[in-house]
DNA sequence: TATTATCTCATTGTCTGACAATGTCAAACA
DNA sequence: TGTTTGACATTGTCAGACAATGAGATAATA
């Protein structure tokens, strides 16, 4: 159990804090292996081709033949990779990008532990996350974007009138809003959130359908960020995400 | 390009969107690979042993033998855990917990580009959370957990004026303050990013000493979150994040 | 005795080769 | 034209070997 280093803050001494501004001014080294100069000569290649998302990478005995490392150095470099939501892999079928990757990107995994309420907390948090991104895309939408939110809206009422599954229209409807916002990061947390959010419901509760009285609500919600007006669609989303809250609580009442 | 299932919507019929209803009962069969696998008795292992931070999992060898696969099954398994940062792993040495495991756990990852906006995105995102998180804190603190930031006030207070390094102590009175809200997920979350955020800081622009005018609000926002006066502590706790955002809007334009 | 240098050994990192499992794609077929 | 089948390519898993390195034990030295 590692806990040499808490609380130091009683033991200072004038000394030892001339020390530590020295020491500040160090750096860790970086510790290199193989498989970060993979992932580097991966980006560098990834970046000379322009692949895109959802484009296929080189074959493993490829990469391993061309980089000149054993293939279970590709593997171990693609493993940490896939662990971040960078690239899937498919047995027989091949890898391909899934998100974006460039030279000045970094993944930061979070790790978040769920409890008994956790439905309801994640969603408390996806709440603050999500009226803010909406106020900010009312405010920040281009007209591109303005657009993409109208027809994306349309998509969503037709698979929810013809009683389709509008799940996945939704999540692009909303995936729309939350780029608007101009913060890419809003849309990546809610997302995974939101994934959190149906894995719990769908897999162990079997609740598919959950929000699907706020559905109606979208259209004004589209309305009010098109025009641009941000009060207004903060709070049809307030509304939209408190009829998800209450039928959450009553399907955890339920049980 | 697996662009076979896009935009679908035009298509349908009525007796495919028939289908679709009895379609809909079925869940997707969850494609369990070995490592998967790994990883599940893995969680069950350090559960059963109280594995904590810090500690020493077993060698790959004897992890293999025990589960019956693969030193390699083994490796890829702990590799995407140690992209997660929930191991690290040293050679010679051994592998060791970095965070805590449970089977409730789950990791969220997020990409962000290294660069100059990206600091005020994770700003953007923080100042939210943490705003809600200040304005929960005052209505639900408990007696313990106001003692507590008052406490934590103290030693930050004390670090600031003897010119030590109060980030330490600056972390953990917030640290305080989010727990108080009564959702873990928000201390959580706002953790990760407040270390991605020092993360981009120190590394490339080496500044490490941002927000240092804001300490002296400080006083404040503990004053009213004791209080339980949300409004005016969700003020002030803007007030600190406006002076951070000046300054790293000043940093990037120095450069 | 206390401290430092050295050695040994356990552990992770990497490579090679092999086979299994499975998706893809084109050829054969109705 | 649409469907089925099968060869092939690709990832998944295994085994064994050696290299590189850190930690603890041991020996040498003051």
């Amino acid at each position: 159990m590692n806990t040499k280093n808490k609380n130091p803050q009683s033991a200072k001494t004038a000394k030892k804090s001339a020390n530590n501004n020295v020491i500040r001014a160090l750096r860790p080294i970086k510790k290199r292996t193989r498989d970060m100069e993979v992932i580097d000569a991966l980006i560098e290649m990834i970046e000379a081709a322009g692949l895109k998302i959802g484009d296929r990478l080189p074959t493993e005995n490829e990469l391993a033949k061309k980089l000149s490392v054993g293939r279970s150095t590709i593997r171990e470099a693609l493993k940490s990779w896939q662990g971040m939501g960078i690239i899937t892999r498919n047995k027989g079928a091949g890898t391909i990008l899934a998100a974006e990757v460039s030279s000045n990107s970094i993944y930061v995994p979070i790790t978040l532990k769920l409890e008994a309420e956790s439905l309801l907390r994640t969603h408390g948090v996806r709440s603050v996350l999500e009226i803010e991104a909406t106020r900010l895309a009312a405010i920040n939408a281009n007209e591109k974007q303005r657009r993409l939110i109208s027809a994306r809206l349309e998509i969503l009422m037709y698979d929810f009138e013809m009683g389709d599954d509008w799940r996945e229209a939704d999540a692009l409807f909303h995936g729309a809003i939350n780029e608007a916002s101009g913060n890419p990061l809003f849309g990546q947390m809610i997302k995974q959130l939101h994934d959190v959010f149906n894995d719990i419901y769908v897999e162990p509760l079997g609740e598919a359908r959950l929000g699907e009285a706020s559905i109606p609500l979208h259209r004004d919600l589209a309305k009010y960020v098109v025009e641009g007006n941000a009060d207004e669609a903060v709070r049809v989303m307030q509304e939209i995400l408190n009829i998800v809250q209450t039928e959450v609580k009553a399907i955890i009442n339920e049980r």
